[in-house]
DNA sequence: TTTAGGG
DNA sequence: CCCTAAA
């Protein structure tokens, strides 16, 4: 543990990890300024697409570096797909119930004012929204992409995030599915990102003609715990450069933490990463991350597409594997000085009480 | 300096 | 990714 390692410093031609050329620049001009009384000021969270913020490269500066091939969504918004003849709202739904599903119900496709296509629908409780929206997509012979619907129940928004349960979704309910399309038409918006106000939902909906109660009965324990997205922008409102995790990074990242263990980031890096514009924290940010992915439920979609099941479920063993190793070495230590949870806290007691034996009143009594 | 967690 | 209390 007494390697010499820089991080932001020098920048030679990467060695075994992606060395990203973009980053650089940044690196550069942030040296110098090394002592810059600047107040960083936090970007007021404007909330708008997070799909919008990835771009606002630097041209200049690419050096022949390999970009990195960026990762195309499954499917397109309805917007960049004009060479389809297709009405896209014209789909027939064919229900072919497998009646043994989770749960079962309807989903009410209001697109524009008019036209309601009811669609039977079922699946498993604990599948993911994002699956939901898959079946939905698949049913339209994929006209309709993930990014294109908006699901609703009563007031409340279906998000991505959450599983069907959570949604509150079961059997014989009927969701209202809006196209964000048609949303824009009525210069409204809904978000299956950030939290809304079942207010915000109604106002919303009503707009494009479609009338909600805003009664929640969704089980409070199958609520998500608010997950409010980030800026992820510089204080300039810019969109923040940050460097994706390659796969062979996250591959490396994941081998470190089975060979050194959990909270080894220093280790790690220096082991398992050549040159590198990563630091500890990133690694530790990126494992906290990795595992989160890896409880996603059914049918979560990931930006990336390595992040694929065979992955995931290494996460899931190696994180099992050191998180169980770094209980029995606490385990162990406890054991080896001779103590234990209860003989901890009895000897605090007991040293409490020898204090007040020998300094005990301290002179305060008359 | 490095970790661990919340932001 | 950032910020920072603790270790």
């Amino acid at each position: 543990m007494a390697a010499p390692k820089k991080k932001k410093g020098v920048v030679s031609k990467g060695t075994l990890k992606a060395v990203p050329a973009k980053k650089k620049a940044a690196v550069a001009k942030k040296a110098p300024a090394k002592k810059a009384p600047v107040k960083k000021q936090r970007p007021q969270a404007d909330s708008s697409d997070d799909d919008a913020n990835e771009e606002e490269k630097k041209p200049h500066i690419q050096i022949h570096q390999q970009q990195q091939q960026l990762v195309p969504r499954p499917q397109q918004p309805i917007a960049a797909r004009n060479n389809i003849p297709l009405d896209p709202y014209a789909f027939s739904p064919d229900d072919e119930a497998d009646a043994n599903k989770k749960y079962q119900f309807s989903v009410m496709c209001m697109m524009g004012k008019d036209i309601n296509i009811p669609l039977q629908l079922d699946i498993e409780k604990d599948a993911a929204i994002t699956a939901l929206k898959k079946k939905i997509s698949d049913r339209t012979g994929g006209k309709l992409a993930l990014n294109d619907m908006i699901l609703t129940l009563g007031a409340n928004v279906c998000k991505r995030s959450m599983t069907v349960r959570q949604a509150g979704i079961k059997n014989n309910v009927q969701i209202i599915l809006t196209l964000k399309e048609d949303l824009a038409k009525f210069k409204v918006s809904l978000s299956d990102e950030r939290d809304m106000t079942q207010e915000e939902v109604r106002a919303a909906l009503q707009m494009v003609g479609v009338a909600v109660d805003v009664v929640d009965d969704i089980d409070p324990e199958d609520k998500v715990k608010s997950q409010q997205k980030k800026p992820y922008r510089n204080a300039d409102g810019k969109a923040k450069d940050r460097e994706r995790f390659t796969e062979e990074e996250v591959k490396a990242l994941i081998d470190g933490v089975a060979a050194y263990g959990l909270g080894k980031w220093s280790e790690i890096l220096t082991q398992s990463f050549g040159q590198s514009e990563r630091t500890g924290v990133d690694l530790k940010d990126k494992w906290r991350n990795l595992t989160l992915a890896a409880s996603r439920p059914p049918g979560f979609t990931f930006r990336v597409s390595y992040m694929n099941a065979e992955l995931l479920q290494r996460v899931r063993e190696v994180k099992a594997q050191v998180e169980e190793k770094k209980k029995k070495a606490a385990a162990f230590r406890d054991q080896k000085s001779g103590r234990s949870r209860q003989d901890d806290i009895a000897k605090a007691q007991a040293e409490a009480a020898q204090n007040i034996q020998a300094h005990g009143d301290l002179g305060y009594h008359a």
